[in-house]
DNA sequence: GATGAATGAGCATTCATTCAT
DNA sequence: GATGAATGAATGCTCATTCAT
């Protein structure tokens, strides 16, 4: 599905992958400074010091070098936190509200810390996502995946959790959280982040842990 | 800045104001048809059944039909729900948990069955108002009236809700229920809608009442 | 089946009509001179002293304003030649071998006569008609015309005509014609066309008519 | 002209030779799913599993590869078939209109069957001997040949032959059945193979055959 | 006011050909 | 000899916008 010509070239020589990188750099660069739709093909090649042809060697249209950086991105951001996620919950063995809460703190503060992808680059993929029905499908396997590890710690922790449909909850966090994130890099509303990172913590924790523990 | 050249034309007879109309129906069409991206004005002006000339008269450029188009379709939906909210709580003084929990499912309910604008135009919306300042401007005042809405209700019934930083949390909270609506309508994760219904409305209630009561 | 996207703007304008035929013209022009895969959309643009887009208003691409061309060659050639042929024979009613030959000699020459497009055209039109199973058709459709018109015309003279397929002869002979036709008129071999035509003319009258008569 | 830089590689060892031959039997195989225009360098390289730089080592350009395959293709077709004609001929002493006929038709099957190079490509190859004039060059040097042949050989026969213009009716001979092959071939018109066959026949002797013999 | 023809800069994409390795 | 990466001019086509009628 959607797969094109197949006609892009995959680089043997080291001369190939390095050219394939400078475009995927120049590339990144550009859609953040201008936005993926007011950037093209011409351009990434002029600033990766390629020739035009060399872009269309490697990468079949714009989308294609768009769709290479957000699985760059989705690896790396959605990997690292969670895998951190993971080793952090196991580490302390959470058996109290207030610990609970402790941890979310550090975590959140951890997850936005590791977030710091470019403003601008992450609102042109959100955008995306919303628009083109591949990249959606990118951003959703990705949740995917988190859905899965979110349900799995519900079930070791079930003794200290409030909820019962893991599944949904899991869901209803993920969007949370990553709603949240973007609002407090966007910030759109004018509420300083640390004021709004408390709201968040406090949301999830009250929604999440029973209370008496 | 996005002035425009001021040019569009304002109608006053009738026959100018219809056409002004079927512009603005023609585009929201193809917009929910095509996206925005890929629609463009030639098409509108013929789908309207006018001249492309004609369209130029009335607007300066595609964004600003797309404009005329989210405010309208922002002043539906965010003015009849928060009216609908605001007349709501008032009718049935809420002072317990329980209580509460019932209004938050019948506004829920309420607001996502108002909420039903066409999909495909929704995403186009939210996309672009994560790559367009305009857009964004435009969203984000809609928003800011949602948000003193709902401070002032916290403010009104601050002896039964948990939290104290009324701001932050209404910002938490709009954000919160305008991903949990796109969530319910795009539904990107195959968990159904009644049991996220349920999440949400309890994570709501869990974060926002006190509990006691 | 090959109608493209159907996009053509039928011009209804005087000025839009002039626009369309310039182009035509220019096209005509410039694939007589250069043949029509040397011959790009930009130079008949420019050549009718249009603007690019005005070309693509009025065809969707190179091949379109051939068929155009094509059609209205065609149009000329066979329809005029044949109904010549029509009004020839039913005039001069044939009952000798010797008349045939006379008439068909006359026939030939009037029919070499209108024969007389510019080569370079034709040839791009035979490759073509080679190449393209659009043009392919059109070539056979008008083909199938000329075949009904000399099988009607074998019937009403059947007393005089040798063969009994007439079908099978139609075919043989316009295609002989035409092949002929073409020989004369791009003489690849060096001899002339005088005595190729007196060839051609024996040819068909020993092959066609009864020669006791 | 059309002598290019000279610069191909003439091979002369093993390796090199079946490169050569790679790329030609490559091309072929392109050039008649595709046609000539629409198949590149790169496509016939990768088909050919030699490099880019490797095809251009042995051939100037596309165009040369093709020159090449025309020439065999013509050598394999002319002269298979012109000797058999000859054989054919000197063996069965025709000397009746009978004889004449049935020889006629042996030889047609017969040539039919050498003939049966595959379609698409013989139409590319006929499209291009209208469109590039060094094609129709080496069109033409091999329809000389047949020429001669043919008037060489009514000279050997002319007290069975009606006509006088010898060289004139060999062109218009060879060329007739040039363009009756092709029909066969390409059946354009509903009509089937053996009846046009006939008629094909019966004009050849009525044409060239004194009757009387 | 309305029409729709015309504009032309702008963008995506291709491909014959070269050349460093 | 062979490789395949790189080149960049060339081309097809689009579309926002203007303007004569």
């Amino acid at each position: 599905m959607g797969v094109s010509k197949n006609k892009a070239r995959v680089p043997k020589q080291t001369r190939g992958i390095e050219s394939r990188e400078k475009i995927i750099s120049a590339a990144m660069v550009l859609f953040t400074e201008k936005g993926y739709h007011k950037t093209n093909a011409l351009e990434i090649a002029a600033k990766a010091d390629v020739a035009t042809g060399t872009f269309y060697s490697y990468f079949n249209n714009k989308k294609e070098v768009f769709s290479e950086i957000i699985k760059r991105i989705f690896g790396n951001i959605f990997e690292k936190v969670l895998l951190n996620l993971e080793f952090k919950i196991f580490k302390n063995r959470t058996d109290t509200y207030k610990e609970g809460k402790k941890i979310a703190h550090v975590l959140l503060s951890q997850i936005l810390l590791e977030y710091k992808v470019n403003h601008q680059l992450l609102k042109e993929i959100l955008a995306m996502a919303l628009l083109d029905k591949e990249i959606e499908k990118m951003r959703r396997d990705e949740e995917k995946k988190v859905i899965d590890l979110l349900v799995s710690l519900m079930r070791a922790y079930k003794k200290y959790v409030r909820v019962s449909d893991f599944e949904a909850a899991a869901v209803v966090l993920l969007k949370f959280m990553e709603e949240m994130l973007h609002q407090i890099k966007f910030n759109t509303t004018g509420v300083e982040a640390k004021r709004l990172q408390k709201q968040i913590e406090d949301m999830i924790c009250s929604y999440l842990l029973v209370s008496g523990s």
